[in-house]
DNA sequence: TCTAGTACCTTGTATAACATGGTATAGCTA
DNA sequence: TAGCTATACCATGTTATACAAGGTACTAGA
């Protein structure tokens, strides 16, 4: 299992991906990072993060019936969304590099 | 600028990293984190982490005079530092892949 | 009626990066 | 000698965020 704390700011920028590539809801958010290898994310992680990046403007809900139980709450991106999440996108490019740079060099020595 | 919550849970990893490869201080592996691009890790960051590492026992120190200030605190890895370092280095791959996963795929309809 | 699955949400806790501030040594220069 | 810079250590308090735990409510099937 990733550690909690390896998810820390990038579950966010996760969220919006999964929510640019198809209008989603939180259920199925955890579902999806399941599927994608981030092993389970409760509920109580992933309801803060959509209330949060509701707050901030960087999604937007439509309401809509479900036949399996109650409402869902349709997530997509706003045009902040999107920048925000070319910034996500950016910052974790930035920190592949670095962590490449300091693992895949081998010794200091060599 | 790397965002510091997304450093979150890499930093530890990272720093026994640069102990691995050279036997180093704490004042010097700061320096080095901005070198292989982390960005500026104060050292409210820093020796916090070396604290914790070496409460753990995943690290030892010996002190040695500088001739540029004051006594440094050379650090290495003990086994316990080298078996964490390679379960980060698992957690890291996985959690790379997964990434990698949801972004490289473009939409979800294609 | 009861359970499982779906679907929403809130509250409190733990972790870790970081800002800030403090101490002390060595070397340089005015 | 005084003052500055770089080096080097450390502690305290704040903040952000993942997550556990618990709650509500709807649908379907046994």
């Amino acid at each position: 299992m990733i550690p909690s704390q390896m998810l820390k700011g990038v579950l966010e920028g996760c969220v919006l991906e999964i929510i640019r590539k198809q209008e989603t809801y939180a259920y199925e958010i955890s579902k999806l990072l399941e599927e994608y290898g981030f092993g389970t994310i409760s509920e109580g992680t992933i309801y803060p993060i959509i209330l949060r990046l509701q707050k901030s403007d960087l999604i937007k809900a439509t309401v809509r019936d479900s036949n399996s139980g109650p409402k869902r709450k349709y997530y997509h991106l706003t045009e902040e969304g999107i920048t925000k999440l070319n910034e996500f996108k950016d910052n974790w490019t930035k920190l592949e590099h670095a962590i490449n740079q300091l693992f895949i060099g081998g010794n200091a020595d060599e």
